[in-house]
RNA sequence: GCCCGGGUGGCGGAAUUGGCAUACGCGCAACACUUAAAAUGUUGUGCCCAAAAGGCUUGCGGGUUCGAGUCCCGCCCCGGGCACCA
């Protein structure tokens, strides 16, 4: 035979699916719908990366696997092609970011099909086609006739270098996502998603995803849901009060003082002299506060968090309602203007920040919670549970059952209520750029902002000259005349078009949808066919895009849900991620780095099916990984030798297995589908390496056999799996080729070496045959010389036999000490099973 | 600080979920082929001991069990996420 040549192979098999359209869902088949879905590529000018070849490879080995199994199986992609880069780039080369868009689409697709991937690239679509924006503008549209989409103008995250406002979730350590510069607060006029409306349910949902751990976690930590108390602070002197968020109501009788955030109205109420009642004191002082406060960054802001500044706002005082003692307010920055209700309750002697700033502005401090277990005085600040001191009538309640006490108490003089309250904020939807679908919104001076008609969508980007951000936080889009001035919708004025772009996460959050039925004219995609398909059966992609990608789609898809235009409140049943594909050197791929691999280089090197084989084998799945030349070259030579094998049995099969053949083919049956339906590639991978080395030992194949290796190579390595069932004397691609079926019977039936214990220690090894008695078993293994030695005079006490797996003997003497010390407990004397065990619930 | 995930040979890792720890691969060593090297093949390879016999070994310490990498309690370390969220 031949040596491998992946070159022609894997061109003349591309090719072949091509031609066939072999990718294509099977209205035919009889088995269920499986839509399996990879996160799909933002085309960059860099090319298609190692890390998506990884994801791209689990999804199609998937996607082949169920194929086989009989399934229909949906596996499209497309290009997440709006985005920054892109229109940096284009900026940066004096071309049009469209443009370049195609260049990009253009290489990424010819390096994903040199992969080798099952996708049916007749439904291949691009987000920032106008036939496709048209239905991102229309779900917007539906988003802002339910109210979930509105203006304000309030201090965003402002990326000095991106030149546009962030969302909170593309804000990493105060610096920008994309760019890492130190975002600022910049207030501008903002389109806005009210994605806390549905903070309730994105939590809720979240319980039967079947989803790493993680990911969950992190969005559940995101929403950051709190319930507490919400209590009104009357401020002397007015009718006015303050309120505040706590969820430590039990503690409130403990509060010295008040602090509202700098951002707080009645800061700028106070300083400015309007409020009736009350005379600041210190006006200039808390105004100077204020101002310097101002310009700090978020990040400033939390940096030196030791140090808390503040101001007492002198003449405010306001009363506890619990106990009408007046207290004094100050301002302080390390309150937020943006939780709760940007003011808070102190109460220093149980909470770690009020207790720093107290200690340092001499402020008093009153413990009114005392530890259960009251080991002397409580180390102050105490932020555990225990029982109220110091607190009137409400004295020796848990601080559990005070809380419920009080806000009822409260909310009976109507000065205290029940709240929840989320960390998450609403999603800063617009974007200063140009590269992005323009927001379907008409501003009229009569009819304010009206959304652009059905029919008139898309609303398509303007084709300009200068689209470079302004930083004014207009977006380029404003210099465009002719097609900002159109006519309002509702009334014969000439109104103004939304200038704003949306952000890349736009066309992403529903495009699972489009695909589809990704060239209907009429919908967004046919009823019918989304009832059909969805929800997405399997997902695979990165957990960098945990609470982005993944949050925002859950939200849009809820949205869409409340419209009744799906029929899934969840759109990803199942989601894997991945582990990130890192340099030889175990650091981050990158440029500057000089450690990135090219997907196109291993390819001509070694060939599309060992890159596929060597990323499903290098570890799990979703652990981080450093590529290995050492190891890709393994795996190259893995599939040389099947190659050698399979060609040189091919004239030499039998009739028949050997029993041992046939016992490692159903082994590898088992193994390889249990790995690849759980996601442990490299297990399945090592099944085939160990069915190999069997081939290569063996005589006794069969033809079946040897045909059944080659089906289960299929999945991971399709080009030579292809080429060698084409030798094997079959004409017809194998995709559709039923995959070898497991007899469990034959698994059971095999002798098997079980391993012979004395007191829990191995002595020897005997040949068990399934359904043997534990009488002969013992029978042989005493012959055992090793065995025989270790029993030697000594009573047996007790025989542990477990079938198919190992028989001990428990002997009392010497041999094992702990058995004349230990005392037998009570329930092994009763003849039961240990009650913290967990067998025994069984 | 809080919340997740994880510690198994020189390295990546496997272990039917409580039943022979170290599968598979890499690396390394010896041998074969070769003038030589590469490639390929064969054999060996957890640690201690010259070897056999034996002993030890899944981050550390304890516990449950006939039996623990796996379960329970307490610590240590690494990775990730969030972080003045009242």
């Amino acid at each position: 035979m031949n040596e491998y040549d992946s070159q022609s192979v894997e061109a003349k098999w591309q090719k072949r699916w091509e031609e066939e359209r072999l990718f294509a869902p099977r209205e035919e088949t009889t088995g269920r719908k499986m839509y399996v879905l990879d996160m799909f590529p933002y085309p960059s000018g860099d090319g298609l990366h190692v890390g998506h070849v990884k994801i791209y490879t689990a999804a199609d080995v998937v996607s082949r696997y169920l194929r086989m199994k009989g399934m229909n199986v949906l596996h499209p992609t497309g290009w997440d092609a709006f985005g920054l880069p892109t229109e940096n780039t284009a900026i940066k080369k004096k071309v049009h970011p469209a443009d370049l868009t195609k260049q990009n689409i253009e290489r990424f697709k010819k390096q994903m099909q040199a992969v080798g991937y099952s996708y049916d690239w007749d439904r291949e679509i691009n987000t920032s086609d106008p036939d496709y924006y048209r239905w991102t503008q229309w779900i917007f549209i539906k988003l802002f006739n339910m109210g979930l989409a509105y203006e304000a103008t309030i201090p965003i995250n402002w990326c000095p270098s991106c030149k546009t406002g962030l969302a909170n979730e593309e804000v990493e350590d105060g610096n920008c996502e994309r760019c890492g510069t130190v975002v600022v607060k910049k207030p501008i006029r903002q389109w806005m998603l009210k994605i806390t409306k549905y903070a309730d349910r994105l939590l809720q949902g979240l319980d039967g995803l079947d989803w790493p751990k993680a990911v969950p976690e992190m969005q559940r930590n995101w929403i950051g849901r709190s319930e507490g108390a919400e209590v009104d602070f009357k401020v002397e002197g007015t009718r006015e009060a303050i309120k505040v968020f706590t969820t430590r109501l039990d503690t409130i009788y403990g509060t010295t003082y008040l602090v509202l955030a700098p951002e707080h109205e009645l800061v700028l109420k106070l300083v400015n002299g309007q409020m009736d009642g009350v005379v600041l004191g210190n006006k200039d002082e808390v105004q100077a506060y204020v101002m310097q406060v101002k310009d700090r960054s978020d990040r400033d802001r939390v940096a030196d968090s030791e140090i808390k500044s503040g101001v007492e706002m002198k003449g405010l005082m306001v009363s506890n309602p619990v106990n009408r003692q007046l207290i004094p307010v100050w301002v302080a920055d390390y309150v937020l203007g943006s939780y709760g209700t940007g003011a808070v309750m102190a109460v220093p002697a149980h909470d770690e920040r009020d207790f720093m700033f107290a200690k340092q502005h001499q402020l008093p401090i009153l413990q009114v919670i005392q530890p259960k277990i009251a080991k002397g005085n409580a180390q102050l600040p105490y932020t555990g549970e225990g029982v109220l001191i110091n607190a009137d009538e409400q004295s020796g309640l848990k601080s559990e059952v005070a809380r419920e006490t009080l806000v009822k108490v409260l909310q009976l003089k109507g000065e205290g209520r029940k709240k929840v309250n989320y960390f998450l904020r609403d999603w800063v939807f617009s974007r200063q750029r140009y590269w992005g679908e323009p927001i379907p919104i008409i501003h009229c001076e009569e009819c304010g902002a009206v959304p652009v008609p059905e029919e008139d969508l898309p609303v398509r980007l303007p084709d300009i000259k200068e689209y470079e951000p302004t930083g004014t936080g207009e977006s380029p889009l404003a210099s465009a005349a002719d097609w900002i001035e159109v006519k309002c919708p509702n009334c014969p004025r000439i109104g103004k078009r939304e200038t704003n772009t949306m952000p890349q996460w736009a066309g992403s959050s529903w495009y699972w949808l489009r695909y589809l039925d990704p060239t209907n004219r009429e919908e967004l995609a046919s009823r019918e066919i989304m009832d059909k398909w969805l929800p997405v059966d399997l997902y695979v992609g990165g957990a960098e895009h945990a609470v982005l990608h993944l949050l925002y789609a859950r939200f849009w898809n809820m949205a869409l849900f409340d419209q009744g235009v799906v029929a899934h409140e969840e759109p990803f049943t199942r989601f894997r991620a991945v582990g990130l594909l890192l340099g030889e050197d175990g650091q981050k791929m990158s440029k500057s780095r000089g450690n990135v691999i090219n997907p196109d280089t291993v390819i001509s090197r070694v060939g599309a099916d060992a890159l596929r084989v060597y990323v499903m084998f290098m570890g799990p799945f979703s652990n981080a990984m450093p590529w290995s030349e050492t190891s890709l070259i393994g795996v190259s030579r893995f599939l040389r030798r099947v190659w050698k094998r399979v060609g040189s049995l091919i004239d030499k099969l039998s009739e028949q297995d050997s029993a041992d053949m046939s016992y490692v083919l159903h082994d590898t049956i088992k193994r390889v589908s249990e790995g690849i339906e759980q996601f442990k590639f490299n297990t399945a991978v090592a099944a085939l390496m160990e069915m190999l080395n069997k081939l290569e030992e063996g005589e006794g194949v069969s033809r079946s056999t040897l045909e059944a290796f080659v089906l289960m190579l299929a999945p991971l390595a399709p080009h030579m799996a292809e080429e060698l069932w084409e030798q094997l004397g079959h004409p017809e691609s194998l995709i559709y080729r039923a995959w070898p079926k497991l007899n469990q019977s034959i698994l059971a039936a095999a002798v098997k070496r079980i391993a012979v214990q004395v007191n829990g220690k191995v002595r020897g090894e005997i040949d068990m045959v399934p359904g043997m008695a534990q009488s002969k078993a013992e029978e042989l293994a005493r012959l055992e010389k090793n065995v025989a030695k270790y029993l030697g005079a000594s009573i047996v006490k007790k025989v542990v036999y477990v079938e198919g797996r190992m028989l001990n003997f428990v002997v009392e003497n010497g041999e094992n000490p702990k058995d004349e010390t230990k005392e037998v407990p009570a329930y092994r004397q009763a003849g039961e099973t240990n009650p913290k065990s967990e067998i025994s619930k069984f």
